[in-house]
RNA sequence: GCCGAAGUGGUGGAAUGGUAGACACGCAGGUCUCAAAAACCUGUGAUCGCAAGGUCAUGUGGGUUCGACUCCCACCUUCGGCACCA
């Protein structure tokens, strides 16, 4: 036989693959299967990431064809973003041909992985009839008060000139250029996901199949808290200032109250003496970094206002202050300082003399003086605490005193949450346009859906110079208001390309519909996703955003769905050969596209199936393909006898691996299905393989090297099915329990615990303990062991047989 | 600090509570060759032993069990996420 080529064979099956529409979905047929990888962004280089993303849910999908199903497996591009525009400034070509030539380019390194999803329902989100969606949905949002318009103070990236959501800095850094955010008032438009907030906690035991560390960090990013807001009027006024706390059991303790910066009353209640250095710190708190604010370590600073504030619960008076280390839009903005049973409170009391009262206690009489940080208790029996002296806490002081609270009338109970509302416009040109229209008579009105989409001019001057490079371009900007007809303007602002793909696999059932976001009764079928491959970077963005759009979508009556995907897999990472992530900057980045050229497409598919768990960070080594590589070659000299008949223990291996195989594929255990077939290979590759073993050990390499068993499978001669002739098509091996018995077994005998003989025997034998152990006991380094008597016996059928002396 | 995942040979990694290290990389020896590469065969956790065989080994220390990489408790380390959230 020839030599094993991949280019030989692999450009040529792909071909066929396109042309005879192998993997073309027909929707209207039952029995479907959604398989789901996140599309990629058109940055025009195909990286090792997309293969590995791409790679494992081909494998899932192929099998799942095999087995039967109607495989649904779409992909597409996620075409809106900043690098179009960044590449466009830089080259001076204009993002909309970048976009274009790129996803040509993208489409054809896609088609060299071999893998079977379909372009025909290709969307792109960057063309005006997927777009126009995103502009219905914001109008909906806007109608249901979900979207709204405010000035807020905002993630502010200075390098790409553009707001980011909160999801969107990492480490006070811009996620996508690096460099350091600010914190600037920009006039902003929000989708209300806080109203969403406690539909999308997940439930201890949800009936989706979602990785245990995705539901956790999305639970605790919405950070719901239980507490009370108490009112503390403030001296000689009749303003109130509210504090939100969880814990109301220390309101005896309150010895100074706390704002943030931004309070509205921060500069309002600053007495003439102390007016001076209050502008200062306000000012100094405004130019600080978000890194800055964020530093973990950083010593807490705060300047005083001259003015006093009663406490409800025993009439004293306490100082108020200012201080940055309080979140203005967490809570009230202020907090109510209790040093005396908080680290937090103490360290800032100390440094600025305030008084310190213990109102927690190791014991009902503890009432030591608190001189240090160990001597703060959060946690203990209320003291000093008037009428709830002596309770303990938390519970029932918490309860007793949230109750008395309300009932006093100062305190009134509280959700907070920690996720901030989704700010989503973008002073960007590489976006969805803000379906909106601002009129000098009647305000922000929506466009009307008629005149959907507001299409993204062509011309444009889209530099960062601060404000929406769609301002630019007059004749776009001009409208007349749909409302009164006057001369308005339209909203210069463009979406966050998270909106864009926060719903796309609804649109991918049908994308050139054009009278609805979504072919609604075609998603009633389809839906939900069965399986959603994707990077574990999305966890707070992207895959909680696609949650809250389809509750949105629940509630409009556009789907019953509660979660749109019923099992997600997050996959790990491959490193650069030296361990850290590839980077141009590291000069470590590997291209699947050398590879390929190297060793070919199947090759780079089962080594990136292989070389580690598919949840796992790993490095790629190149020369490590070898193995793969020789295993492949092994499978392509590997002869069958078609006289041959297989032998009663090469049912059972072939069954076995069957079984291993395919539970594998289903539990995303690539590496261990592909190390099965290895095995197998090893004794196949020593005897005589009969047609069915041959064909089997195909069917089961298929979904990971599509195309040597595609050309193998050719040349089996069969009574031609037609429509068969793929191996593509071919029925998935179903193990047979029957065969998975062996004649033999192989028991271990253990004497206490430790190995120290095996035996075989046939089955009727191991059924029997008496006969097995008479056999053990005519071991004579068994029976050494046992000198000093036998106590008691442990058998396990089959299995095993342990001698405790 | 909180939440999540994990710690096993020279390396990547396998092991429903039941033969620890599957499978592969690498390495060593061999076959082939003028030679090399490739391919193939054999070996390959550490340690004692000529051998048969023994002993020690899954981050550390305890525990449960006839038996623990696996379960429980405490701790250490690494990675990922969150974090001045009141």
């Amino acid at each position: 036989m020839k030599k094993y080529i991949p280019k030989n064979i692999e450009p040529k099956w792909q071909k066929k693959w396109e042309e005879s529409g192998l993997y073309k979905t027909d929707l209207a047929k039952p029995n479907k299967f959604y398989v789901l990888a996140e599309f990629a962004y058109p940055s025009g280089d195909l990286h090792m990431g997309h293969w590995f993303t791409f790679g494992g849910a081909d494998i899932y999908a192929r099998m799942k064809r095999m087995q039967g199903y109607n495989v649904f497996f779409p992909n597409g591009f996620d075409a809106f973003g900043l690098p179009a525009e960044n590449a466009a400034i830089k080259r001076n070509i204009h993002p909309q041909d970048w976009t274009k030539s790129n996803i040509a380019a993208m489409k054809k390194q896609f088609k060299t992985t071999g893998a079977s999803f379909t372009f025909d329902h290709e969307v792109i989100t960057s063309l005006p009839n997927y777009y126009k969606w995103n502009q219905w949905i914001f109008i909906k949002m806007f109608e249901k008060g979900l979207a709204y318009k405010g000035k807020y103070i905002s993630n502010w990236c200075e390098t790409d000139q553009t707001v980011l959501a909160n999801e969107g800095v990492v480490d006070g850094l811009c996620w996508r250029c690096g460099n350091p955010v600010v914190q600037k008032a920009v006039d902003q438009w929000f989708f209300k996901i806080k109203a969403y907030a406690d539909r999308l906690i997940w439930p201890e035991d949800p009936n989706v199949n979602w990785p245990k560390s995705v539901r956790e960090a999305q639970n605790q990013w919405i950070g719901k808290s239980e507490g009370i807001i108490i009112d503390f009027k403030l001296e000689n006024s009749e303003e109130v200032i509210k504090a939100y706390t969880v814990y109301p059991e220390t309101i005896f303790g309150v010895t100074y109250m706390v704002l943030a910066p931004e309070h509205p009353l921060a500069t309002k209640i600053a007495t003439p003496e102390y007016k001076q250095s209050v502008l200062e710190y306000l000012e100094k708190a405004k130019k600080k970094l978000e890194v800055e604010r964020k530093e973990a370590e950083r010593e807490k600073t705060g300047v005083f206002t001259g003015s006093y504030c009663i406490n409800p619960a025993n009439n004293k008076k306490f100082p108020i202050w200012i201080a940055d280390y309080v979140i203005g839009t967490y809570g009230t903005g202020a907090v109510m300082g209790v040093p005396g049973s908080d680290k937090r409170d103490f360290e800032f009391a100390k440094k600025y003399e305030l008084a310190v009262i213990r109102v927690i206690g190791k014991t009902a009489k503890d009432k030591d003086e608190i001189k240090s940080l160990q001597d703060v208790l959060e946690e203990g029996y209320l003291v000093n605490s008037g009428r709830f002296s002596g309770l303990k806490t938390p519970q029932p002081a918490k309860e007793q005193v949230k109750g008395w609270m309300e009932n006093q009338g100062f305190g009134e109970r509280s959700a907070q949450y920690h996720i901030h509302d989704w700010s989503i416009s973008r002073q960007r040109y590489w976006g969805t346009p803000i379906p909106m229209v601002h009129c000098s008579k009647c305000g922000i009105v929506p466009v009307p859906e008629k005149n959907l989409p507001v299409e993204l001019p062509y011309d444009v001057d889209y530099t960062p110079k601060g404000k929406s490079p769609l301002a630019s371009n007059e004749a776009w900007l001009s409208v007349k208001c749909p409302k009164c007809g006057g001369d308005a303007k339209r909203d210069v602002d463009t979406m966050d390309t998270f909106v864009d793909s926060s719903w796309y696999f609804f649109r991918y059932l049908n994308p050139d519909l054009e009278t609805k976001v979504f072919d609604i009764d075609l998603a009633s079928k389809i839906m939900p996703v069965d399986i959603y491959f994707g990077g574990a970077e999305h966890t707070l963005g992207h895959t909680l955003y696609s949650r809250f759009f389809t509750k949105f979508f629940y509630d409009l009556r556009l789907t019953k769905l509660d979660e749109y995907a019923l099992r997600r897999v997050n996959h790990g990472i491959v490193l650069g050969p030296d361990g850290n992530k590839m980077s141009k900057s590291k000069g470590n980045v590997v291209n699947p596209d050398d590879e390929v050229n190297k060793y070919g497409a199947d090759a780079v598919r089962v080594y990136l199936a292989f070389f580690m768990p598919y949840e796992g960070t790993g490095p790629w080594i190149s020369e490590r393909i070898w193995g793969p590589y020789r295993f492949l070659e092994r499978v392509w000299l590997l002869t069958q006898v078609k006289a041959a008949k297989p032998t009663q223990e090469g049912l059972y291996l072939m069954h076995k691996t069957i079984k291993k195989v395919t539970d594998d594929i289903e539990a995303t255990r690539f590496n261990t299905a592909v190390a099965a077939l290895m095995e197998w290979l090893n004794y196949l590759g020593k005897k005589k393989v009969s047609e069915i073993e041959y064909e089997t050990f195909l069917k089961l390499l298929a979904p990971f090297a599509p195309h040597i068993t595609e050309e193998l499978w050719s040349y089996q001669v069969k009574a031609a099915d037609d429509d068969k002739w793929s191996i593509h098509q071919q029925k998935w091996p179903e193990a047979d329990e029957k065969y998975l018995q062996k004649e033999h077994v192989v028991i271990v005998v253990q004497v206490n615990g430790k190995l120290r003989h095996t035996l075989t025997t046939g089955n009727e034998v191991a059924e029997e303990e008496t006969k097995v152990v008479k056999l053990a006991l005519g071991n004579e380094k068994v029976k050494k062991y046992l000198a000093t008597g036998v106590k008691k016996i442990i058998y396990i059928k089959g299995r095993l047989l342990n001698f405790v002396t």
